[in-house]
DNA sequence: ACCCGTTCTGTTATAGAGTAACATCAAGGT
DNA sequence: ACCTTGATGTTACTCTATAACAGAACGGGT
């Protein structure tokens, strides 16, 4: 496999933090998973997992879906990465790198998905994590993860309503 | 077509209020909607698309994926089911027929899904949808449409920890 | 250095989810 | 009769995801 692989200066950092971020806890930030990171990094938008394996291929020729899922896998149960259900893709996660100490507690984000540009937000907001665990346990139920997603139109796509200018490859 | 497929009657009688509801709206729940939205109905939990053509075929000989998809995507219309995107499975809206209005409205429903015995549960805990309403005006972004869902382990399955005995598809 | 268990990766094959595109059919309206 | 609209039939595909097993690489103990 070729290691080669350089994103800009700014990845490069992040990727080295999350090396370190999974070193603390006992894992590994392999070859692969630091490529795949990367490159959703890199995307900076929503990643379909066969996308990831495309671009991957191009570094690593022997590249199947399982080399990706289990890379996606491993990120997403270090929080480095999120899953958006409704798009059946991947994002990095904004706030793991940033705090240092990633989000291995119960990290619960919501996800703000603007139809028009395709760009997601990702938010933090305590309240509606706890308001939806609260309704949880009144019915007896213990909640151990969640999704929470919004689509919509983001402020940016509100404001040039009929532009159709933006990056949109969910347009409809 | 065999359209002598009778569910069980608490069944055909919702059969019945839902093509009331949509006769009102100017839609028509044909045969194939009709046995569809029975088969989901039926089963009472999660069903799969392919699970539901499976059993679509037994009545339906040339059902093929475009007869299910385009007949949950009409019910998804109606909303007189909810897709659960965790699962990428169909579910049966508890509140459609309740209520004889329908859920035609901004219905924003929550899901509480158990990991053991695979039942789901909707709320409709108007707070929660506020709450991510509000979330996401604060940055300038409209929602139209949101999905909210928990995994988790409901009050039954709680009760008996090690038992394993109810039905589980989805069991870890 | 060696062995050994664990973890990671390679590889093949397949299951499951969803849609595009076009043909056909049925029901109502004029 | 004709035409429009909505619903269904049919074929073929794309995308998403996992099972199962083989092999390689790593890390710890002796």
């Amino acid at each position: 496999m070729d290691t080669s692989v350089a994103f800009s200066p700014r990845i490069e950092r992040l990727l080295d933090q999350a090396s370190s971020v999974c070193a603390e806890r006992g894992s590994r930030l392999t070859d692969i998973r630091r490529l795949v990171l990367g490159l959703v990094l890199d995307r900076g938008r929503p990643s379909g997992a066969y996308e990831l394996l495309d671009r991957l291929r191009e570094n690593n020729r022997g590249a199947a879906p399982p080399t990706v899922y289990r890379a996606l896998d491993f990120l997403l149960e270090q929080g480095l990465v999120h899953r958006i259900e409704r798009l059946s893709a991947f994002v990095a996660c904004t706030h793991a790198l940033e705090h240092a100490h990633g989000c291995s507690d119960f990290h619960a984000a919501q996800f703000l998905i603007c139809r028009h540009c395709g760009e997601v937000t990702e938010l933090e907001n305590r309240g509606i994590s706890h308001a939806l665990r609260a309704a949880g346990a009144e019915h007896g139920f213990h909640i151990s993860a969640s999704t929470i997603e919004a689509e919509g139109t983001c402020a940016a796509c509100r404001a040039k309503p009929a532009g159709m200018d933006g990056p949109a490859e969910s347009r409809q």
